[in-house]
Order: C-alpha cells, then structure tokens, then sequence
DNA sequence: ATATATGATTAAGA
DNA sequence: TCTTAATCATATAT
C-alpha cells in the first residue's frame, strides 16, 4: 500500500514542480537593503563584517571635517545614544538570526521526516529555506530600516542642538579680541595661532576660525561699534606688553602681520599707536581719504601667509611677541 | 515683545 | 582649503 501511495504521490508532484521551479525567488528589494546596509555602516551601527576592529574607526572617521581632535567633547552625548542604537540593533539583529536557524533547522528537519512518506527532493528543502530566508530577511529590513531612523533623528537633534548656539566664556572673548585687536593690521591668525587661542579660550580651533570670520566682517563693516571695544582691548594689550610676556606666547607666534599686508609701517614699535590712530580715523564722519583707515578698511588684503610654513622669512618676526 | 549681539552655516571666489 | 559676505537662529539686552 504504502509504495502505491508513493508512486501516486510522485506522479502529482511531476504536474506541480514546474509550479515551484517558477516561484524561485524575487530581487528588488536588495537596493533599498543595501542602501540601508551603507548608511548603517557609515555611520558605524553595523560593523565591517571581515574586520571587527575597523568599527570605531569608522565611526570616527564619519565625522564630519577629519579634524579628530577637533570636536570631540560635543560628540560625547552623540556617540553615547549612537552606541546605545548600535547595541540595540545588534540584539535585535541576533535574536533574528537565531529564529531564522532555528525555524529553518525545524522546518528542514520535519520535511526529511516527511520525505518518508512522500517525495521530497533536496532542492524543495532548499527552497523552502531560500523563503524563510527572505522571510527573516524582510524583517531584518524592517529593524534596518527603523534603526536608520533612529540614528536620523538623532542626527538631527544632535545637529539641531550644535546650532543652538551658546555664547562663549568671558575667557574665550577674551583671548579672542586681546589677539583681535593686537593684530589689527593682519588678524589672520596662524594655524598654530588658532591652537594657541582655541586652547586658552576652551573653545574649539573650528571655533576660533568662526570667531575671526565673524569678528572681521563685523569689524570691517562698522568700525565705528567697534571702537570702544578697541581701546579697551588695545590698552589691555598694551600693559601686557609690558609686562611678562613669557608663558602665554611662545615662540611658536608667527604673526608675520604688519609687514605683509599694504600697511608699509616701519612699526615693530608702535602697534598700540597704529591702532589708536586706526580708531580715531572711525570716528571720523567721512572716511574716505584715510591712509591708515584704508588699510584696515580697503585692507586685509585676505592674502592668507604661510602660516604653518616652516621656512617663514625670520625677518620679519620681530614685531608683536617681543613687544 | 522687540532689537541687537553673536555663534554657526552656507555660497561663492581665489 | 580658507576667505568674504550673507544669512540663519538663538542668546541677551532693552
């Protein structure tokens, strides 16, 4: 009974297999996945699946500017709730694979237990795993796809929140206009000039740069506002001078300033005398004619200098440090 | 509540 | 890449 039984069985199977080759399997989805897959890996919630350890190096190398030393504090709060996400995903993810084995391991093994009784091929069994695959693939999309979204609006928090801006400490200003103002010939400072100040400010280098973009145009654009700021910072400037000029700045202060710039100023000495004169002629109602106004008016001829060039002409150092 | 000050962002230029 | 200039969005002063 049971061998007629078989054949019977496998006669209706030749007319339905041709339905179940058809079927097979269907692809569209693998964009979307994959492009989930990406973003999950740039921002560092998946991790490289061959090299484990390229996870944080990734994920700090997704930050934005390449600077690593720049932003690092700010991004506490965001790599905290990142790596939450992350951990998060990664049970999630887990628990799904292990369903999917599981209920594979079952179902495959019930359909051997099966092909006792009636045909089944190895290629049905693998085909049924191909469906709890997509199935259980399907899903982990579903996680993928919510993950990303979260990892969005943290983003977007965490970019909302970087532009709510904070004003900077009374140190930070500080230090900032004290430079400002002792350089107003050339207040571009050097890159080792923004370190020096974005350290003793407490702010970031990307921090100071900002300051001195704002501080320039603002400063070009109504000297007049400015001149009560000046004095101030001038007369500051000048009685350190004065005094001990030892820890604060080092040698490392370029400030090849004065010289570069279209002020043809013997200087060296006279700075604090330049910048009050610079002063006095804002005030002046009509400042057209100006000699020493058009240099910081027309002036800062935005020629960037050296900078971080080791080989700077030596020359022309001696102004701002020694004064 | 409005005005001003100010840090950050953006577009465009060299 | 760094700058200027304009602009955004908020903080602070009025």
């Amino acid at each position: 009974m049971k061998p007629a039984l078989f054949s019977v069985l496998c006669e209706i199977k030749e007319k339905t297999v041709s339905s179940i080759r058809g079927i097979q399997e269907e692809g569209p989805p693998d964009a979307q996945l994959l492009r989930l897959d990406n973003m999950l890996l740039a921002e560092g919630v998946s991790r490289p699946k061959k090299q484990g350890r390229g996870a944080a190096a990734a994920a700090s190398a997704a930050a934005p500017g390449g600077r690593p030393s720049d932003r690092g504090l700010e991004h506490s709060g965001y790599r905290a709730k990142l790596s939450q996400i992350r951990q998060l995903y990664h049970s999630e993810l887990e628990k799904y694979e292990q369903a999917c084995r599981e209920f594979t391991r079952h179902v495959t093994s019930l359909l051997q237990e099966q092909s006792r009784v009636r045909p089944v091929s190895p290629m049905e069994i693998a085909h049924m795993v191909g469906v709890i695959h997509s199935k259980f693939n399907s899903i982990q999309m579903q996680l993928k796809q919510s993950t990303c979204e979260a990892v969005m609006t943290l983003r977007a928090r965490f970019l909302d929140a970087r532009r709510k801006r904070q004003n900077f400490s009374k140190q930070a200003t500080e230090v900032l206009n004290e430079y400002f103002y002792s350089h107003l010939s050339n207040p571009y400072p050097s890159e080792e000039a923004k370190e020096e100040l974005a350290r003793r400010g407490g702010i970031s280098v990307s921090q100071v740069s900002n300051w001195f973009g704002n501080k320039r145009i603002r400063y070009k654009k109504n000297m007049r506002k400015f001149q009560e700021e000046a004095t101030i910072y001038t007369a500051k400037t000048a009685v350190d001078a004065t005094e001990v000029r030892g820890p604060g700045c080092q040698a490392s202060c370029p400030s090849i300033s004065h010289s570069s710039s279209s002020g043809p100023f013997p200087l060296t000495g006279p700075r604090d005398a330049l910048v009050h004169l610079q002063t006095l002629a804002c005030l002046q109602p009509t400042p057209r004619g100006g000699g020493l106004l058009a240099q910081a008016r027309g002036g800062w001829p935005g020629k960037q200098m050296p900078t971080a060039s080791p080989t700077g002409n030596p020359s022309s150092i001696t102004s701002d440090a020694s004064n």
